[in-house]
DNA sequence: GCATGCTATCGAAACGTTTCGAGTCGAATC
DNA sequence: GATTCGACTCGAAACGTTTCGATAGCATGC
């Protein structure tokens, strides 16, 4: 009989002290085979004697081969990614069904450009399954290394890699559906403010090498590629250097509205609200009223309590959209192999469009 | 020879293909003793040849008693944990360090008011220290549970368990500073809007038997004995129902400032930016101007890029704290006990507080 | 020529569970 | 009284690593 000094209790101790085999303990604190009563209640005392919480959920994982936890990839600076509420509505819902498992999530960031440290980052994490709904677009190399791992992964919005399943939206079709209705309102000089085509796309005019219309679930490149069904090639687009981001919209707005009063845009359509947000306080800024000089859209359909005016937008339900990758996940750690879905998006119209003056 | 069907390679597979021992094999992977090049070539070519992308994760957790994840525990949904700039500093600080370890960090929601039902959340996840950042004051049940399991355990603004290595800051020296600031300003009709003073409260006047001058550091409460401190007992003070909120700020102004106008105070001092800016919002619907009208001052010293004024705050540089955090976290692995330190906060005078009109 | 020390490798024993097949024992059945 | 059955319990074999102590080979120093 080894004095485990000052170490934690094992289910070997609670079991030796209930005068039980290991194994019969190990039935107790899972549920599964048959107990006595009494049984059950002796190691129960046992463990309480000895302070013991419950299996150590290290090696019950070996065995299991789960580890509990999803991994969360986050682009960026955490900072960065969470001031995007669409990004945070997804990551509740996702959370919201997750508990229920309970698996939890990991929270993995990628700091800024440093694109291959993340395998080495990965490579020690035990994760059930990884989630890249807080990532942008482009090539990423943890797929290859989780695929290699043979880690099942998901995601929204991501372009359509076959090993990913997706919960993703038709972006083009949606960027039609908001032109339509800019357009059906009468505006004729609309312009448009993006989310970066590529990881490397810095802020200002959006090269035309960089829409590559076989990218089009892409969001910022469908998005566009929509705008642009209906307003032609030629309407002037901008992007932002950071995402979805206040301070882009803001810096975008500026760009495309403090010139001529003739070469003003009667309307802009943007890529997300936090995005419309800032090209809305950048029109105020310049003493334009919304939306009686100026109508605005976003896109994404967050809650944005400070802002005093109810953004036109494409609402595509973040929570919502979390909770069925949630379900996925779960559908996946159950052993089925759930196919990628497609969620139908509404426009809401607000209080940011109206007919040009 | 047993053919492993579809299952992963592991170090044996690889072991048995490179002609040397297992032990042999994990040498290469950990780099730690010393193998001769050609070994070392040989077994990471049978590696590369088997799609072997290192020692599995659980596995080696397990030998080393590290999970390599340490868990932060968000009080209620996260879209409300998320929504407050602070905690989201605090936890981008916390990352940047922990991600040279490398340890992830494993989000754990405490879903609304389930006093209960976080331990058995949190019984079956290996974790290696716990961060009780984004949690409201109070008892939580956590706490015994992770104390039994031997987890380390840290906060920042939590009150002062034993057994939890705290980053905090003078509270009420903090409170009376500001609130010293806005009464040298000339106000002498003052306000203030708190965080909830227990977990338990409802938004709306902040009742005495709540206000317990043993808990000052208790942050919602340090902040409110530091501002009585200066304008004494009867200085009127509402409480928010839902923490660092805009909306409890802009409903808690609401209630301070639509009255007659010889009863409206002429300043108010709130417990966070956020709530700050709520007041702000709400001011101005009422068509006050700030700080002509209504004097405002905030706490934490966060950046929000859509308010149109700078807030007079106390810094208390979120993200540094959260770097600081994870230097205890760090330290704490690495074999030593970290004692709790305490920041020093600074009075950041913004453009909405002026002499009263 | 023998002790000494160093390098490279190995076997075996953990780490703490869960699970499977087998075993015991008493009660019920014929 | 032998047989069958069920409820309960157990031992042993995983799960895939890491690490400790031992061993073998080989050069060095006396």
């Amino acid at each position: 009989m080894v004095t485990r000094g000052q170490a934690r209790p094992t289910l070997r101790d609670v079991a030796e002290r209930a005068g039980v085999s290991v194994s019969t303990a190990s039935l107790v604190f899972s549920g599964k085979g048959p107990v006595a009563e009494a049984t059950g209640d002796r190691v129960r005392a046992a463990a309480t004697a000895l302070g013991f919480t419950g299996p150590n959920p290290l090696a019950s994982s070996l065995r299991h081969g789960r580890s509990g936890a999803i991994g969360v990839l986050v682009e960026g600076r955490l900072r960065m990614a969470f001031r995007d509420p669409f990004a945070i509505a997804v990551l509740d819902g996702l959370s919201e069904v997750l508990e229920t498992v309970p698996t939890g999530m990991l929270l993995i960031g990628q700091p800024a450009g440093s694109g291959e440290s993340v395998v080495p980052q990965l490579a020690p994490l035990a994760l059930d399954a990884v989630v890249f709904s807080l990532c942008g677009p482009g090539e990423n190399p943890a797929v290859e290394h989780l695929a290699a791992r043979g880690i099942p992964m998901f995601s929204t919005g991501v372009p359509g890699d076959r090993r990913i399943t997706q919960v993703r939206i038709d972006e083009r079709a949606a960027g039609i559906a908001i032109a339509e209705h800019v357009r059906s309102l009468g505006h004729r000089r609309v312009a448009h403010v993006a989310m970066p085509m590529l990881p490397s796309s810095t802020a200002g005019p959006v090269p035309d090498a960089e829409v590559r219309p076989g990218e089009a679930n892409v969001p910022s490149v469908g998005r566009l590629l929509g705008f642009r069904d209906v307003f032609g090639a030629n309407a002037s687009a901008v992007q932002t250097g950071d995402g979805s981001s206040f301070e882009g919209g803001r810096i975008a707005g500026r760009s495309l509205l403090d010139v001529p009063e003739h070469e003003r845009p009667t309307a802009i359509v943007t890529q997300s609200d936090v995005i419309a947000a800032g090209v809305i306080v950048a029109a105020e800024e310049l003493g334009l009223r919304v939306p009686d000089d100026l109508s605005v859209t976003g896109f994404d359909g967050v809650d944005l309590p400070w802002l005093p005016h109810r953004i036109t937008t494409m609402d595509q339900q973040g929570r919502e959209k979390g909770r069925i990758l949630g379900t996925l996940v779960r559908k996946r750690l159950d052993g089925t192999r759930p196919r990628s879905v497609t969620q139908p998006v509404q426009l809401r119209v607000g209080t940011t469009t109206a007919p040009p003056a």
